[in-house]
DNA sequence: TTTAGGTTCTATAGATCTATAGAATCTCGC
DNA sequence: GCGAGATTCTATAGATCTATAGAACCTAAA
């Protein structure tokens, strides 16, 4: 029966029990797991493993919180604290992409296996998901509002664009070890704030209304 | 017997068992799909289904490659056809994103399931993945040296950026048949050219020009 | 040492699922 | 209508996999 009190042991083997799933899940993914796999990971019997999740589904559910949970947290303090929107940007990437280092693959898993949970065991999930992109918003809001942002941005479309951008990368993180972090983060920063197009020297500003015109009608679609 | 000359039913079927296998992957992830449930949707028993397919993962592999074959191709023209920089990253994301549209969920079961066929089965698909890669690689070093783009780019890291977006946009495009494509691939071109900072009233250099800024507040039809 | 409760093991029921074999049905040229 | 080949069906072997029950083991307090 699920420990006690002051239990250290059951503490300690059910981390160990959701890193080992978290693992299995990210390396086979959910349904291409079995249990015995996450047992042997842990090593202990896949009998055993049930001593510390109640079903399957149910380490599911847990690795995608341990995934997220903490993570939402860290956006709360960086849209809490009022820097300039630059400061900000270059926060939440940090923060979203050394997540993924630092809690290997369980945030992996989240974004890749949430969605085989029945609706009601993701309400938490989804609460903290939207709570997380609600906040990144706001950010992109504060950054058009103080000037350091186009008036034309969309933020729901950009908190979007930075939240899958950041999982693209993450993926990639997660896959390889060697990827230097700090560069990635540096050239995402760089790419939400100025994109990639040369501004000073454009050849022909007469025409530079035409320019972005003639982008709609270009060969076939 | 995998069919003969002029026979056209036996192709119809087939594209039929790969649309399925590609609905049903898309739905419930390779392994959580069953052969049953392939066959189920194309109105046939469980056992006419290896009529088509030699194996479970073969009708993955079919799968993956239908979903990103004519897509490699369509980018080989992009870059083949010179372009300037903006014409082609727009042609581009158009491509990638109505890609996700027409073949449905087979482009996304190729990112999402394709690392489980072994690596021996993925080599026409890695084949294919690094080519459209290194042609949109390709297209940013054109960019940069016509100048269109700021010499500090990184191409790598610009073409993985741009596919990584496209990739996170795709699978909410498939999953939200609402959303509106003209309008998405009008701002993820936005953002990859200009990125969403505010220039006009940047203090450190008070020059250049309205250049760009239309492109995002065109209200489209 | 004894004992209680916490943790792990073994064994297994019951429900899948893949792939194959061979029978049944369908299609179409003759 | 006949027969050959193409397509689909039924039935099943054999290999999973999840979840549970109950025995065994381990630790620490009395």
């Amino acid at each position: 029966m699920p420990a006690q009190s002051d239990n250290r042991r059951y503490d300690q083997q059910k981390l160990h029990a959701i890193r080992a799933a978290a693992a299995v899940f990210a390396e086979k993914g959910y349904h291409g797991a079995s249990t015995r796999d996450i047992a042997e990971r842990m090593g202990i019997q896949q009998g055993s493993l049930y001593y510390y999740f109640k079903s399957k589904q149910d380490a599911l559910s847990e690795v995608c919180l341990f995934g997220i949970e903490d993570y939402v947290l860290r956006m709360q303090v960086i849209a809490a604290d009022d820097q300039p929107f630059e400061a900000a940007i270059l926060a939440t990437i940090t923060s979203h992409l050394t997540s993924y280092r630092e809690r290997d693959e369980a945030l992996k898993v989240h974004n890749d296996e949430r969605l085989y949970l029945p609706e009601e065991k993701r309400a938490t999930l989804k609460k903290l998901g939207s709570q997380y992109r609600k906040q990144l918003e706001s950010i992109f809001e504060n950054g058009v509002q103080s000037g350091a942002l186009r008036d034309t941005v969309d933020c729901h479309f950009a908190a979007q664009a930075v939240i899958g951008m950041c999982n693209a990368w993450g993926e990639r993180i997660v896959r390889d070890p060697e990827l230097d972090l700090f560069d990635i983060i540096q050239k995402c920063s760089d790419l939400i704030l100025n994109g990639f197009r040369e501004r000073r020297a454009h050849p022909r500003d007469a025409q530079s209304t035409a320019t972005t015109n003639n982008l709609s009608n270009k060969k076939e679609n």
